[in-house]
DNA sequence: CCTTTGACTTCAAGTACTTGAAGTTCCTAC
DNA sequence: GTAGGAACTTCAAGTACTTGAAGTCAAAGG
């Protein structure tokens, strides 16, 4: 299926960055079987990842960002799972995955703002500045209102 | 502070859809601490939602959205919260907090420019350029590369 | 009045990670 | 080469909900 060249390897710290889980992620899915077992370094016992790996565990990703259970994603998995899957397809998960990023980066833009206003706030309070710190607060509740709203619309993943 | 002349009471049910968060996670807020004890209704036992715990209720919800942990909840909330105490303390969590969203931002891009990269990888496979396929695979490895020289890696929630 | 339906109650168990401990291996630097 | 630290390993325990069981309560229909 796949007719790469070059097959560049990945420790899992840089795997879990690019996939966007923690390690301890990778290393409980492959322990239940949600992913095939990954190959050690023959001296060191260190799981290596491949391009493949990656395509793998990207899978599990998305598929786990649209909220299927572990033990669905183990059977879909074990029924041909992500190898049955056309390219057409990994391309439209992979956009739908794009938009979530952008989702995600928005709302955490939204949490810098309202955690920086927090701390203006308490140091507005702390120089004593009461009608800075009054228009600090509206700002955060105005900003507030729109992560709860955001959040609302976001139905558990 | 709070000078309201109707108190208007909720179920357990409208206050979940209020502040956007599931009614078990309501009675497990408050079975922990997070949240002051809600009073109950006189024959049947059953939560009675004030105003006053709405707001509270979203003041906890927007600290779970910046991705505060339960038991910093708890000492933040239990150093006047949303009220005027201790300063020190309080500047001290958020900018833990800010430290904390700024790790996550710069990973999120990272993954969005990974996903873009998949997407070009997945297109130039249909479009049958090896080529471009194998150039794009190889920035996705840059990416991961890249990602070694950036030392402070910590992992977020 | 009585039954049914549905929302509420507690408590225990399950889920999906996450963290910590204790030990091994890789890398860099002297 | 060897000392030190970062990164890896497994495994056990913790966290933050979530779900299920078993029962109580309340409004609507016959």
């Amino acid at each position: 299926m796949s007719t790469r060249t070059t097959q560049h390897s990945y420790t899992i710290k840089e795997t879990a960055a690019l996939i966007g889980l923690p390690a301890s992620t990778l290393r409980y899915y492959e322990s239940i079987g949600v992913i095939a077992p990954i190959s050690r370094g023959a001296s060191s016992g260190h799981r290596v990842y491949g391009e493949d790996d990656l395509d793998q565990l990207m899978w599990v990703a998305c598929l786990a960002a649209t909220g299927m259970s572990v033990s669905d994603m183990r059977t879909y998995i074990s029924n041909g799972g992500h190898g049955a899957a056309k390219a057409r397809e990994q391309v439209e998960l992979l956009e739908q995955q794009e938009r979530r990023l952008a989702i995600e980066a928005e709302q955490v833009a939204l949490r810098q703002r309202y955690v920086q206003l927090k701390i203006g706030y308490w140091n507005a309070i702390d120089a004593g500045d009461q009608a800075h710190a009054a228009a600090l607060s509206d700002e955060a509740y105005a900003l507030a209102d729109q992560l709860k709203q955001t959040k609302r619309n976001e139905e558990r993943r």
